[in-house]
DNA sequence: ACGTGATATTGCAATATCACAATGATAAAT
DNA sequence: ATTTATCATTGTGATATTGCAATATCACGT
């Protein structure tokens, strides 16, 4: 087993919990705090930043930019990293969307 | 390694990453959405709710017992599940903090 | 073309998570 | 007392995640 079984929950209960398990790492809030105090920060900065393995940086920056979170910028042989605002956005209202509808649910039972 | 290098992140980011771990999970969500649509419902009702079995199931509640979501309610032989609003408040307002304070960095740099 | 710097990919070891069968513990019902 | 119902715990196998060394790629400057 071992696997999750994705396929026994709505879309809605997948979408919030993709979101959220990519949150769900500290070293991906670090990053992602860092590069929105740095707009335009490369993977070294991040590598500094945390004191993580530029792979293992590397890796995390696959994650966060699976659920949309990264806009990249190529200026040569440099790669910029910066958030996207609009998806962050979006995060945000499926994450604040479940958060509220618990609650009125509570209070309604 | 492996295991997750917590002591390089700061308590704010591990704080952040602890509620969003355990969010990070359908079954989760799927199961915190079904006890706060039925207050006081037992492990049970969550079992043939999610079609997954019922030490799936004590092992999900135990995860969302440590941070602090659940409370539960004795009457005899039964466990009756509810959602800690208290603690849910407390889990969205980190959660949107770490949003709020991402946004608005954003937009100073 | 060659070296350099920046990032991605691959391969691997260690650890964590997911899911369930089996078992244990407890309290009501018979 | 025995059974039944409910939930937790333990043990397990399977899969996923984390982290890094080694390597590959790619764009620039020389």
């Amino acid at each position: 087993m071992g696997f999750s079984k994705r396929q026994l929950f709505n879309d809605s209960q997948n979408q919030v919990a993709n979101y959220t398990k990519v949150l769900g790492h500290p070293a991906r809030i670090a990053m992602i705090q860092h590069i929105s105090e740095n707009n335009n920060c490369n993977c070294n900065q991040l590598v500094k930043s945390t004191g993580l393995s530029q792979p293992t940086i590397s890796q995390h920056l696959g994650e966060i930019r699976k659920i949309g979170l990264l806009k990249q910028n190529v200026k040569g042989k440099n790669l910029f990293y910066s958030i996207d605002l609009d998806q962050l956005n979006e995060c945000r209202r499926v994450v604040n969307d479940f958060f509220v509808k618990t609650q009125i649910n509570c209070n309604k039972s």
